[in-house]
DNA sequence: ATAAGTCCTAAAGTGCACTCGAAGTCAAGA
DNA sequence: TCTTGACTTCGAGTGCACTTTAGGACTTAT
């Protein structure tokens, strides 16, 4: 296959599938005449690199992880602990999240008139410094 | 006060309140032989700006916003109308997030060893192109 | 007198993840 | 034959929110 019709088979554009070989999340294929030449196995391994970086896993981790996926048992730790620290940080963020959340909609609420202490976003915002 | 007294009263740099200010989302101060002469009310509204940065609103955002702080009645409807739809992109971040999250722990879970049908991942990313 | 410290502007640099454009090659169809 | 379309590389451009740098001015302390 070349790159257009991986491109159509995926849904990740031509120039992206080049950068993702360039930054060696996926492997350099086979060229005939300097064209790049698939197999089919690459629309699996693009789909499941474009769902990582959905998951906002960067390139960068998915380098280190595509050393290992196709490595020993111990390429299974390296690629697990990449998922695993974006859980984490997805829980945090999410912590985060629900508390703006809640600040914000006080701040809509908030009726403080230019009065300091009643203000819901400088109160929030002195919040923010103390830590 | 100068430029460096109100970074160290807000913990916003003195490069980034100029920025503020070139975006229009902070008044621009009167000047004492070119310097910056700020009233101490800044201090306040720099750190409401940076709480409202920190929940992710842009600068765009803000500059809308600044126009219409000080203004008519109307002025209100334009800032919570901002902070509405930022809970609103917060919501549905966060709903996306705990889908995200449990694909990955099914991620981990994983033992497909290259069948197809059997991978979490592939699933998930099938999943994503039927938008 | 000079070094240190703060201020000024304008422009360029940073990081991420691509996208776009220019300039060129190659094969198939009208 | 010539155009069309898909491919190639390399470098530059994009968006966001700043930060950094270069070059210059001015005040205060030694």
């Amino acid at each position: 296959m070349t790159i257009g019709q991986v491109a159509r088979a995926t849904g990740v554009s031509p120039s992206a599938i080049r950068y993702y070989e360039a930054a060696g999340i996926i492997p350099s294929p086979a060229r005939r005449g300097g064209v790049r030449q698939y197999e089919p196995e690459i629309i699996d391994e693009l789909k499941a690199m474009r769902f990582f970086r959905a998951s906002g896993i960067p390139i960068r981790s998915l380098a280190s992880m595509a050393k290992h996926i196709r490595g020993s048992r111990a390429g299974r730790e390296v690629w697990v602990s990449v998922l695993q620290a974006r859980i984490t940080e997805l829980d945090s963020w999410m912590r985060e999240a629900e508390t703006t959340r809640r600040t914000l909609e006080r701040a809509i609420e908030c009726r403080c008139e230019g009065k300091r202490e009643d203000c819901a976003v400088l109160q929030a915002a002195d919040a923010m410094t103390e830590d």
